[in-house]
DNA sequence: CGCAACTAGACGACTGGTCTAATAAAGGAT
DNA sequence: ATCCTTTATTAGACCAGTCGTCTAGTTGCG
């Protein structure tokens, strides 16, 4: 019934999102992934209204569970703020390095194909970071409070030249294949976090 | 002969490039391409062996006209290495942020969606971003030689924070489709070059 | 039983990249 | 100038694959 509804649901998008980390959106056929999911086509658009429909729902879903994820990590009381911000960005770093899909960026793999292509699908990764941003922004503004961190003229626009060099170097680790990009991006992280 | 031969070649590039720029590698047929050319399909495998070859000959080319473009704002004597160092970002920030094909970024367009795609697209990529790094490091050197530029630790790692930022910066315009991020990093820009 | 939710997969209309076979052009030799 | 060879260029066939539709069939709950 409707958990299962929701579960096939589910187990489609599980099964596209390392797909599309690989391939990106307009490269993979929903052939592709239907047969690897064991959906057949007709369902499919039971659950989707379209292609695209189904893109902006990966990319909701993506987003809710990355906010999960850093909520748990900005969420310890058991740290500093600073300590947190490291390791947000030192996950960040494990998690992009490796060769591991799934656990790869959709904001890096898709913004740059999808935001020309769909409006509802830049609206997701609009939103999306925008959480993103706000999160990191009050995590500066906890450790201005508690010490852990220096004082910013603006957590805002910290928070957003932190992400941006992050994205591009998550982006030149797709160009490089190794891990240098992002260790630079550690090394400033941490010398404009004052804890080098 | 020869040089209609080339010319022909260059014409289907110079008309690939802004549809690329819009929709992306793997969206576009080869079909739109050329008929925006007007060059017929059986031509394309003339002038070039697979698709996967005509989009590396793209970013070749690419890169070319960038350094090119690169080296006339970074060999100007006019200018002291710091100002030069920041015409260069700025024309960054202009050329991102208006709606002007043609004049995009084709690494933050293609750079995600074809590293994993085609291992010689991903050498292209790789190159021109190693050329470009180079020439931003050479001029923060020059940099700190003149005066114009604060002493820093490590050139290289400050040219990659730098490109980073600004590859980010251009992932997230094309998000959200307005100046803001482009803004913030030559916000960020100035302070680290220490020139606000 | 009835009605809804869901599955199955054939089908249509089309586009994708690739390749072969035919044509056009060019150059050389007589 | 004419013929022949060789290369440059093109037309279109080819088939696998695309998204999306649609009808039949199955399942399961009230």
């Amino acid at each position: 019934m409707n958990s299962e509804h929701i579960d096939v649901r589910q187990h489609i998008l599980d099964t596209a999102k390392p797909i599309i980390l690989g391939k990106g959106f307009s490269a993979v056929g929903l052939n592709e992934i239907l047969t690897a999911a064991n959906v057949p086509k007709g369902s499919f658009y039971h659950y989707f209204k379209s292609k695209e429909a189904f893109g902006e729902a990966l990319l909701e879903h993506y987003f809710a569970n990355y906010c999960e994820r850093l909520d748990s990590i900005f969420n310890t009381q058991d740290a500093t703020a600073g300590e947190r911000m490291l390791a947000y960005w030192a996950s960040w770093l494990e998690t992009q390095s490796c060769d591991d899909r799934d656990g790869q960026c959709l904001t890096v793999k898709l913004a740059a194909e999808v935001s020309d292509l769909s409006e509802s699908m830049r609206g997701s990764l609009l939103r999306g970071t925008e959480q993103l941003l706000a999160r990191i922004a009050l995590c500066l503004s906890e450790g201005e409070r508690d010490g852990s961190l220096p004082h910013y003229a603006n957590c805002e626009q910290t928070a957003l030249q932190l992400y941006e060099m992050w994205l591009g170097a998550t982006l030149l680790t797709k160009i490089r294949r190794d891990r240098s990009a992002l260790e630079a991006a550690m090394q400033s992280t941490r010398f404009i976090l004052k804890m080098n």
